[in-house]
RNA sequence: GCCGCUAUCGUCUAGGGGACUAGGACGCCGGAUUCUCAGUCCGGAAACCGGGGUUCGAAUCCCCGUAGCGGUACCA
C-alpha cells in the first residue's frame, strides 16, 4: 500500500459483553484518527468463540456507539461469516507446511515444556488423528518485533512462543489467526487497539508472514483501570457505556473526557469539543501509562457541557433521560435548573415539584418551620397574591422587602418558603422556582403550610 | 515460572538533558458572591517509585531493583 492511500482503521469488538468504556475509548481513537486521516473505519465483529457471543451484546455494543456517535463506514462484518475466507488461509499454511495438525492436548504441551524448560514455547510434530488441531510453525531462532506507534519497537524472542494453535479439532478458527487474516484482507493499514494485544501480536505478524501478507501498523492502547487502580469491573460503578448513559452524561462530555484518558493536548486543554479534538487527535501522541477512570472529573466535565448547551437541546436532552415529552413545561423547568445540575440525572430531583405534589420530608419542615417561620409564610402569602405579574422579577420585587420589614435574615423568609413550595431545603433559586410554579398554585402550598403551622 | 509493557500531585496529564522555584485540569481545603444546593471568582496544600550510573548538569538517557498490569487457552 502506497504511503498516501487512505488510512484504513477497524474496531473490532467481541460480543461477549457489553461495551465498556475501555472499549469505547478503543473505538473512540480508531474513530478520530479515521476522520482525521481522511481514512475508513470498518466495525467488525470478533465473534469466533461461538460460546460466548451473543446477538443481543452485537445489538448492545452497535447501540452503544450510536449512543456515542461514532459512525463507522463499512459493517458490521461478522468475523464468523469469513469462514471460508478463513478455512482457505488455513489450507494455505498447511499446504506450504508453515502450518501443521497436531493432536497434543494441554496436558502434552505442559509435559513438553516441563522437559524443555519454562522459556521454551511448545514445539510439536505432525500427527493425524480425530480432533487433531492446526498449530502454526513458530522459528526457534530470532524474534518477531512489533514496530508500535506509541511504544516503538517492542521485540519478542521467537522460542518463547509456543506453535500456538490457529484452528481447533473442529476446523473452526482462533482469535489471532483470524485478526491476521481479517485485518489483512480487509486492507486495514493501521491496528489500534487495548494494551492487552501487544504480547499477541507477534503471533499475528507470524501469521502473516506465513501468508505473505503485509503487516499493517500497530498501536497499542494503554489500559484502563478502575479507582483502585485494577482491572475496570462492575464494582467501579458506571463502567460501561450503558451505565454513563444511564447516570445521565452526554455523549460529547464522554467523548471529551474519554480523549483525555490516555493523550493530553500539547497546551493543556481540558474542555476539547469533538470538532476539535478530531483535529488535534494523533494517536502517536497517546501516553504509555494505564489510567484510572475518574468518574468525578467526568461529573465536572459533563456539568460544563450541559450549562453550554442551547436551552433547546438541553430540555430535549432531559427529555429523553426521563422519557417526559419535550413541552413548555419541563423548558421552563430546565431554564431554572440548567447552571445547576452536573448531570442529566440531578434534574429531576431538582425540578419535581414542578410536576408533583411537596416532597414529604419531615426532616427539612423541622429544621425550616420554627422560629418566625410562620410569620414569614404569612408576610411572602400576602405579597405574593398581589403582584402585578408573576414572572420571577415580579415575584422578586414582593419578596426581597421582607426580611428587612419583618427584621429577619433573608434565609428565614426564603427557605420557609422554598420548603411550603417543594417540600425540601433545596431547589432551584427561589424566585424563579415560584415564578415556575405559578402564582396560583404557589399560593395553595403556601397555605397548605401556614394552615399546618397555625396552633 | 517464562515473555512483555508501564512508573510525575489522590486522579487525568504537561515536560523528552539546562527555560523546573516541576505547569495545567478534576478533586480536596480556605475565602468571596448568595435565598438553599449548585454554579462562578480568588487563594492554598499536594508529585518526579528506590538505588546505581552517564554528564559540568537528569523528572528527562542507561542499568538494576521494586511495584502494577498484560500475555503465556483448541477465550477474545
Amino acid at each position: 500500500m502506497s504511503a498516501d492511500s487512505p488510512i484504513r482503521l477497524r474496531f473490532a469488538p467481541s460480543p461477549t459483553g457489553v461495551l465498556h468504556i475501555g472499549g469505547a475509548r478503543t473505538a473512540l481513537y480508531n474513530w478520530l484518527a479515521a476522520r482525521r486521516g481522511g481514512g475508513a473505519l470498518v466495525l467488525r465483529i470478533e465473534d469466533t468463540d461461538r460460546e460466548r457471543s451473543t446477538e443481543e451484546n452485537v445489538e448492545q455494543i452497535l447501540d452503544a456507539l450510536r449512543w456515542l456517535e461514532l459512525d463507522w463506514d463499512e459493517g458490521p462484518i461478522s468475523q464468523a461469516s469469513r469462514a471460508d475466507r478463513h478455512e482457505a488461509a488455513l489450507q494455505q499454511l498447511l499446504d506450504s507446511g508453515a502450518a501443521y495438525r497436531d493432536t497434543a492436548t494441554a496436558k502434552d504441551v505442559e509435559a513438553w515444556k516441563a522437559e524443555h524448560g519454562a522459556d521454551r514455547g511448545y514445539r510439536g510434530e505432525p500427527s493425524e488423528g480425530s480432533g487433531a488441531a492446526i498449530r502454526l510453525r513458530v522459528p526457534d531462532e530470532g524474534e518477531t518485533v512489533v514496530e508500535d506507534l506509541i511504544r516503538g519497537p517492542v521485540r519478542f524472542p521467537n522460542r518463547s512462543y509456543d506453535d500456538f494453535v490457529i484452528a481447533r479439532g473442529d476446523g473452526s478458527v482462533l482469535y489471532n489467526f483470524a485478526v491476521a487474516v481479517d485485518d489483512a484482507e480487509m486492507d486495514i493499514t493501521e491496528v489500534v487497539r487495548g494494551d492487552d494485544h501487544l504480547s499477541n501480536t507477534p503471533k499475528q505478524l507470524l501469521v502473516l508472514r506465513a501468508l505473505g501478507h503485509e503487516a499493517p501498523r500497530y498501536a497499542h492502547l494503554p489500559l484502563l483501570h478502575g479507582p483502585d487502580g485494577r482491572k475496570l469491573s462492575k464494582r467501579h460503578g458506571a463502567a460501561s457505556v450503558q451505565e454513563l448513559r444511564e447516570a445521565g452524561y452526554l455523549p460529547a462530555a464522554v467523548r471529551n473526557y474519554l480523549a483525555l484518558l490516555g493523550w493530553g493536548a500539547d497546551d493543556d486543554a481540558t474542555l476539547i469539543p469533538t470538532e476539535e479534538l478530531v483535529e488535534r487527535f494523533r494517536v502517536e501522541d497517546v501516553g504509555r501509562a494505564a489510567a484510572i477512570f475518574d468518574e468525578k472529573k467526568l461529573r465536572w466535565m459533563n456539568g460544563r457541557y450541559m450549562r453550554e448547551l442551547p436551552i433547546d437541546d438541553y430540555t430535549e436532552a432531559v427529555a429523553r433521560h426521563l422519557g417526559r415529552p419535550a413541552d413548555q413545561r419541563l423548558r421552563a423547568a430546565c431554564e431554572i435548573v440548567q447552571e445547576k445540575a452536573q448531570t442529566l440525572a440531578e434534574v429531576w430531583p431538582l425540578i419535581r415539584f414542578l410536576f408533583e405534589p411537596p416532597l414529604e420530608d419531615e426532616k427539612a419542615w423541622r429544621k425550616v418551620m420554627k422560629d418566625g417561620a410562620l410569620s414569614s409564610l404569612e408576610a411572602a402569602r400576602g405579597a405574593l397574591g398581589s403582584t402585578e405579574g408573576f414572572d420571577s422579577a415580579a415575584v422578586e420585587a414582593a419578596l426581597s422587602p421582607l426580611p428587612e420589614r419583618l427584621g429577619v435574615k433573608p434565609g428565614k423568609v426564603y427557605q420557609p418558603v422554598r420548603v411550603a413550595i417543594s417540600g425540601g431545603t433545596v431547589s432551584p433559586g427561589i424566585f424563579e422556582s415560584l415564578a415556575a410554579l405559578g402564582r396560583e398554585e404557589s399560593l395553595r402550598r403556601i397555605d397548605a403550610a401556614i394552615e399546618r403551622l397555625r396552633p
